[in-house]
DNA sequence: AAGTGGTCTAGACCACTCT
DNA sequence: GAGTGGTCTAGACCACTTG
């Protein structure tokens, strides 16, 4: 007899050499959360189940969730399970701002217009569709206390955001992300915002109180799903003089 | 006979409890590293001799390592060793702003003024020391192409940095972290860059080649060493409209 | 009490780097 | 080939949450 201590499966074996097997499971499993095996929200099996499902030792399970995790697809809580991630309850734009009062609350909003429009070249590059594809267009004041502080230029894809067609504008929350979930089954789990400086146009001014000209910072932001598709693209503008942001490097 | 399977220690004890062992052991390489038993640069132990010094199993020391690794403490080199992290070589302030050409290079540097002054109260409170504590003021000029594109201005703590006031302001090198570090044993690791705007003063402006007023956009940078320790204060100014900055939310 | 994720051990083997 | 960090296993026990 030649067998020295072997496990089971050999390591590697079966799997493309040089790729680790947790990163193996790691890319299964997300293939099968993506496809919506378990929905946002939801427990996944226990990690003794996924290994013996796997036919792996539990550690390498556990290395291949850490992963997930670490990608926040996923949400690991002591005791409890392992949940798939819900959608961003929001990336609120006020932490680029430092606005009087009101830190940390969130601010009340007020639509100014909902418009069914092709998306412009700038949108539909962001959008990843072709321009003129519908959208809705929302436009919509940010306020705290009831001072407005942000101006927001909204575009939704068509067909995916049809239901908000039918929701009257009055009826729309100031959180917004929640709202896509429920009416559109939007989980938007990512978002990148792009800053910028620049001028506040005569519209613009007037609804926040300023004068035409006036310098503002500009934040353009993309939001994704959870399969990585575009779903909103955002520009919201503010006092360029209330504007902060803080980085770290290391 | 009562011993089940008990290994030498058992897991916690002796350790304060609800304490996990590689934290603990996390910490304690973390003090051995910062009281400077291994020099930025140079390389730990191996795990297996770390993990024989502290009594415990090598996973727990490798869990224990790559707690100070996600820290940026230490970087760990497959097949050649675990090393102290050097300081950052440098934390471009162009990475703000998008100037036509030259992206990706490190901008030139002309110095403007180099002075003995004591600390201003906003610099005091950056570098945590008493207002009017000697430092060194540097004021330079940052250059693509032999375009100036961004305005500097630097505070460096006294005595620290009293080596830098005998080497002839025309022989600093363009990058300043590794020259610190040669120079003055000060090894920047981290950075904290807060963002804002405002405008250019004439005399800034008149460098720039812009007009009085122009918008600026403000980078306001506290750095400091592996113990934490305030080393510089810096306050960037660059053209608002060449401003530009990405940000994941996730 | 049952079920979950978190910690720890002990040991084998793999992959990378340098001499 | 020697020495390093990286992967994987198998199993025990701990800590947290819920019924």
């Amino acid at each position: 007899m030649s067998f020295r201590n072997v496990p089971p499966r050999l390591q590697l074996v079966g799997d493309d050499p040089g790729v680790s097997r947790y990163a193996v499971l790691a890319t299964a499993l997300r293939t099968r959360l993506l496809q919506g095996e378990w929905p946002p929200g939801s427990a996944m099996p226990p990690e003794q189940v996924l290994a013996a499902e796997h036919g792996v030792a539990l550690g390498t399970m556990r290395r291949a969730l850490s992963v997930l995790a670490d990608e926040g697809l996923i949400e690991r809580v002591h005791g409890r399970g392992t949940f798939v991630r819900q959608g961003l309850s929001g990336a609120p734009m006020l932490r680029f701002f430092r606005f009087g009062q009101g830190a940390g609350q969130v601010p009340q909003s007020r639509i100014l217009s909902r418009e069914q429009v092709g998306a412009t070249r700038q949108v539909a590059r962001l959008l990843g569709v072709a321009p003129g594809e519908p959208c809705i267009r929302i436009q919509r004041l940010r306020l705290l206390d009831g001072q407005p502080c942000l101006h927001e230029d909204m575009f939704l894809p068509l067909p995916l955001f049809e239901p908000l067609l039918h929701v009257p504008t009055a009826d729309w929350p100031d959180l917004l992300y929640p709202f896509f979930a429920t009416r559109c089954q939007v989980h938007v789990h990512r978002a990148v915002d792009e800053i910028g400086f620049g001028q506040f146009s005569a519209g613009q001014a007037r609804h926040l109180a300023l004068s035409p000209g006036h310098p503002c910072a500009v934040v353009t932001r993309t939001a994704f799903d959870l399969q990585g598709r575009p779903v909103e693209a955002r520009t919201s503008r503010g006092d360029a003089n209330a504007f902060h942001y803080t980085v770290t490097i290391t």
